[in-house]
DNA sequence: CATTATAATTAGAATAATTCTAAAAGGGAG
DNA sequence: CTCCCTTTTAGAATTATTCTAATTATAATG
């Protein structure tokens, strides 16, 4: 694993904050100031793959990357302000349901984030 | 609603396929072959929002739309694709946990599709 | 039915996100 | 050090989507 492959692990798994690419490489910049967009382009697709870290796709935004530590989302309907929840656990029943095959689950519920709600 | 709008939506309830904005345009051109992508992605856009229809954003593709009826989503984490499945529903178990101002869901599962298996 | 207002559509430019390409740089094995 | 393989770089290219302003369609009103 080279040097900006580890920041940039280092980066997703130490915050909460669901970085686009964009911002990943901005926060990257700081401690690497060479480093271009691509590379980091290329580092997180191949993290992807690899099973190091989790991508979201969200309406009405660019991919965002996340830890892998199991973990749900809220997202906001009208905002689109993303946060962590934990819901229990559901693979066994999806197993259940489905067989032996599953390799992972994304759960995101939609509801009006606290600001939205108020106006 | 016009006319192009209600055809998109019949378009989209009817099938299983779940279309991106593109491949929506070029259905509807068969039967309205003025019309042009800008107002497919308004109506679509305009329909999301209202909640008639929902849109699946996935990795590495374009966003797609889908009936709102109520199913959920198996993901080949190899090739992308996308195959509907109907897990029992949780909206009350997620509202139990996280209190009443839930409005819908997505769950998305991924696995390896047979095709992806066999290699 | 003519007139005005409102909303939808169009064409095409513009923007945003991401990927691609080919060349240059880096790092380890022998 | 030299060779080979991988990563990075710069910038062009591509893709998906939105925006803008002009035009057309639809509906509402006198």
């Amino acid at each position: 694993m080279t040097r900006y492959a580890k920041r940039i692990l280092e980066i997703v798994d130490q915050s909460d904050e669901h970085m686009t690419a964009e911002q990943l490489y901005l926060e990257l910049k700081k401690t690497e100031p060479k480093v271009v967009q691509a590379t980091v382009y290329n580092n997180l697709n191949t993290m992807y793959k690899e099973g190091l870290i989790r991508k979201l796709s969200l309406e009405g935004s660019p991919d965002r990357y996340d830890k892998i530590k199991k973990h749900d989302h809220l997202v906001c309907k009208k905002c689109g302000a993303l946060s962590d929840m934990t819901f229990r656990d559901m693979t066994g029943d999806l197993e259940r349901q489905l067989g032996e095959g599953i390799l992972s689950y994304d759960l995101k519920v939609f509801y009006l984030c606290p600001k939205c709600r108020e106006i």
